[in-house]
DNA sequence: TTTTGACTTGTCAGTTCGAGTCAAATATAA
DNA sequence: TTATATTTGACTCGAACTGACAAGTCAAAA
């Protein structure tokens, strides 16, 4: 399960909303939130800022949680994959 | 120019080798090769673990440097994407 | 100034990959 | 059981990418 994910479930919980009602407001299925809520599919950047207006939450903690899970999927378990994700921490803290 | 396209070119001027010999070996355009070397095209893992013997250099270098471009491409210049690649190496080192 | 050789760049066909859908399966509640 | 919520698998379609070709620039040599 991934980062957003969890928190996105929570939130929806949170606020006794169906995923019906979810994917009625994103204009998309209830078998695609159902899937990013479970870390199998991504939303578009313009879909979470969507999302955080309907779930009244930041928007910036939804998307660092996004770009969080998008470095997950790349590294994967392999070892490199940290070492690399510091690398790239230390290319963008200059 | 990327992390890896840099140290690529760096290496190869040091090994006074011809893209023509590089893509030669590694069976493809010398087009590609350059346009590696300047970040434009991602290699595939497997390409560059043959061009790390081809060099005479450890392929973890390599495929580090690999990552990070990775996952730089995907934060872009986006200040929320630093937060999430902390995020990120968070979850990789508990 | 032409030629040659190394590299670069634009374009595009072919392919890959993943978002999103549909339908069927499974849970949960009443 | 019936009704409603969620999950899952299989599929499609389009966007993004790889890799190839050809034409381009640039520098040095002739």
């Amino acid at each position: 399960m991934s980062q957003l994910g969890k928190k996105l479930r929570e939130i929806r919980e949170r606020k006794k909303l169906l995923l019906r009602q979810v994917a009625a407001y994103l204009e998309c299925d209830t078998a695609m939130i159902s899937k990013v809520e479970h870390g199998e599919r991504f939303l578009g950047k313009e879909q979470i800022e969507k999302l955080a207006k309907y779930y009244e939450v930041e928007a910036d903690t939804l998307l660092t949680l996004w770009y969080a899970d998008k470095v997950l999927s790349i590294v994967g378990d392999d070892p490199l994959g940290k070492k690399g994700v510091k690398k790239a921490l230390n290319e963008l803290t200059d």
